[in-house]
DNA sequence: GAGGGCTATATTGTCGACACTTCATGAGCC
DNA sequence: GGCTCATGAAGTGTCGACAATATAGCCCTC
């Protein structure tokens, strides 16, 4: 899934990278209780190497503590995808704006090159697309971006809970034509270098599947 | 300084808003290594509580760790300057436009309040409006936006970062009465409820200030 | 029967000690 | 003389135990 390898040294960290991956995929369900002493033995570690992972999954914004109370994961309201996808129209936006100015030529070619691949793949009606070519898109563009902040932010930060939200009210959906259709033209801005225009595209394209997902969500309110 | 009071329940939370304060304010000046030993000893704490401070002070892109080696303060450049003012570009851009939409008149009418108050202030020649005024008034727009992931990241993450790059590299300066200017159409623009133009002015007036700082930065390139 | 306060228990916060990794120092060898 | 490898110390990672706090249940009062 992720490009850059994660590569756990210590026990914290792959302590750590494992509840994420059970919190994200809903393993763990969302407004669950994180208990300490139950996640020690459930995992084989102490409670203070428990303790350093659910600090940091308080850093993805995963989940919640209360002082002398205890840790929950995060819930899911429509009004939090909302505005999770509000900041990444605003951030991502900026990284299309950066990755027009800074991107190689040779991370361009690589990325009209993804884009291709993507094509053939949603022609042949394989729609895994979503799930994992969407991310690669995105996630080459951030980096593109070569801005320490921003990749920060987004990837450490905001995208395993855009996942999360994926995963769990299952959005692996329709929108791939259309969307593709957005990328290429989001593709075309950065090799031409339009900041401007690499910008206003990629916001459109992030408030497209806001409105999508809102529609979904207000017409099925399953939850 | 700030408004929302940070209210520290466990000795963790003393020990990480004692360390940040100590950093952004150069006390620990920037680049400097965190031995979790030596602080332990100097806030007299455990090294449990260090450790859980320094954990947080990662989250806010304060401290840069390695595993088996340690903790060091991040080191300030103007490169990491720029790229953050560009975050904060995109992100108090939307957090304006989502204020021009989400605040409530009476809210509105505090920051009106607000403005008329710094005014006063920047006729009588006190201008440490810079630092702290100029600070509240971002802030207040930050909470305006009523978008809970938007604060976590501005007020949480980067707004110590900006603090210690203005702490140390002195920016206490100019731009006060042209800063006040733009201020003043933004929150009209507030008022209006015109959410493009409150987004625009906001970003121009960031880029401005952005500007201003490389400049300085590059005549006097005293790092 | 309802409300308030107290006790008991479970969970989190904190601590000091031990295990492991890293880096520097210096001995030995080519 | 320079390089490699062992050795040691300093510092981080991990652990189990103790202290402090919140919650639930019970008793008492009204």
């Amino acid at each position: 899934m992720s490009l850059a390898i994660e590569q756990p040294v210590t026990n914290a960290d792959r302590t750590f990278y494992q509840l994420r991956k059970d919190i994200v995929e809903g393993l763990i369900p969302a407004g669950a209780k994180l208990s300490e002493t139950e996640l020690s033995t459930k995992y084989a570690v102490s409670r203070a190497v428990i303790r350093e992972a659910i600090n940091r999954l308080m850093s993805c914004h995963l989940v919640e503590r209360r002082a002398n109370v205890g840790a929950r994961v995060v819930s899911l309201t429509p009004e939090g995808l909302v505005e999770l996808y509000q900041v990444r129209e605003s951030l991502e936006g900026m990284a299309a704006r950066l990755a027009a100015k800074n991107m190689t030529d040779k991370e361009i070619e690589d990325l009209q090159g993804l884009l291709a691949n993507h094509f053939d793949k949603v022609k042949t009606g394989e729609s895994y697309y979503q799930e994992a070519g969407d991310v690669d898109f995105h996630y080459r563009i951030i980096l593109g971006s070569k801005n320490q902040h921003l990749i920060a932010v987004l990837v450490d930060g905001l995208y395993h809970l855009v996942r999360m939200y994926r995963v769990q009210l299952g959005m692996a959906g329709p929108r791939v034509t259309t969307a593709y259709d957005e990328h290429k033209h989001i593709v075309q801005a950065i090799a031409n270098r339009d900041e401007e225009l690499a910008e206003i595209l990629m916001r459109r394209h992030i408030l497209y599947s806001k409105n999508n997902i809102e529609n979904k969500l207000t017409s099925h309110p399953n939850k």
